[in-house]
DNA sequence: AAGTGGTCTAGACCACCCG
DNA sequence: GGGTGGTCTAGACCACTTC
């Protein structure tokens, strides 16, 4: 059973959608809606915040509540960038995807990996290569640097496939955000060798440290994209 | 009077900075929290709540709360960050900013602009194209199409020191969010000549729509950064 | 079983916006 | 002044984790 506000919140969420709340109006005040829906007055307004972090609506005091004019447009937005790469998104719905190992190697970390992972220098790391491959097509290079304490027993058989799905299901950990840094630069060997790309065609490189529930960075990358195959979409809601 | 609940949570953010909450164990619980500050647990709950979606810390049922590990590394981030530049960042502490206008006219949308925007094909729309120079260098190439209707009386001294600045403090409008795309691309003709780069040199391409508090879109514009002045962070909290 | 956070109640008063 | 959302109370019961 899930918790009452949440079931207001997925009806009254409906309910925009099939526009029986008009866009043009306010929503019912929290008063009625906590007399329709037999609740307090507290709960409409947990479901409330929950709608207003999922970008539906906003409030405004002495006003009302409102529906975010570019809610249904956000969808189409989404649709229209799943043509772009999002770190974090995968491609299988663009063809075959397949993942190609380039070096796998044990060593210590160097100092900038030190800080961006948090560790010590004797702490050592998995370092390996791989190439993205979407319909035979060369489309990204990646560079990845973790710590082996926090995946023990990593081969090259979870590179081939998803080290995510390892991480997640056989060791348990959870990811909780990603701090990256986008720029565009000029390829170097590597890239040109197996990006298969001119030294006059630019790479998009995103710098990348991902990081566990509680904080703890599990991975420090860096991921080349040829520059004719998409962007990264960002998407900011105040 | 800031709210009780504001108040509670800026005093368990100072003792967590200040390691009276040391990061190794959970957070004092919230019956205990309740108590000393003399209030209800609803209230303690809303401070929590505040200190999570600030990155701070996070809560597990039967447990407890805890410090994220990274908190205090993500200051650290963003100040390493500083050197990169964000689109809504500005870049003052960095040297000398100035913006040379190339172009500014009125005209018609294109299909592309109308869908961004959200207008029809009769609403006129600015269209401009500014230089951003940072101690004399070019740094950006910016070009800009915003709905006339939204921004009326918009003029080329706007354009010189902050639109931004212009739209919300003269037309009192408010930015909500944006979203943005971003490539690597090959410079074109207008690139090469403001930016001052040759056609090897890679260009960062920014895409965006920027849209006010009801999601109304505000611009819709394409920014060119030479590859060589730093790149775009992206800070993402699940 | 004990301890923790998650949810919920039925009110109350306040701050803000509008006519 | 009337209507709206924002905050707050003093409890209650539930869900989950650990012992």
């Amino acid at each position: 059973m899930a918790a009452k506000y949440l079931t207001i919140a997925r009806e009254i969420k409906k309910r925009i959608i099939s526009q029986r709340y008009p866009a043009t109006e306010p929503l019912p005040d929290q008063f009625a809606l906590a007399a329709e829906f037999q609740t307090s007055r507290m709960t409409i307004q947990q479901a409330m915040r929950q709608l207003i972090v999922e970008g539906l609506i906003y409030t405004r005091q002495g006003q009302g509540t409102f529906v975010r004019k570019n809610f249904l447009q956000l969808s189409q937005w989404d649709l229209a960038g799943s043509d772009y790469f999002g770190a974090t998104k995968t491609w299988e719905h663009l063809g075959t995807v397949a993942s190609r190992v380039i070096r796998f190697e044990l060593r210590f970390p160097s100092e900038k990996e030190q800080s961006s992972l948090l560790i010590n220098a004797d702490a050592p790391v998995y370092d390996f290569v791989r190439l993205r491959l979407l319909n035979d097509e060369p489309v990204s290079l990646d560079a990845t640097v973790m710590p082996v304490n926090l995946v023990p027993g990593l081969n090259k058989s979870h590179l081939e496939s998803s080290v995510f799905r390892y991480v997640q299901e056989s060791v348990g950990l959870k990811i909780m955000g990603s701090y990256r840094v986008v720029r565009a630069i000029k390829p170097d060997a590597l890239d040109q060798q197996h990006l298969i790309c001119s030294d006059s065609d630019p790479v998009l490189e995103v710098e990348q440290v991902i990081y566990l529930e509680d904080g703890t960075p599990l991975e420090y990358a860096h991921c080349h994209y040829r520059y004719d195959h998409g962007g990264i979409v960002i998407v900011n809601n105040g």
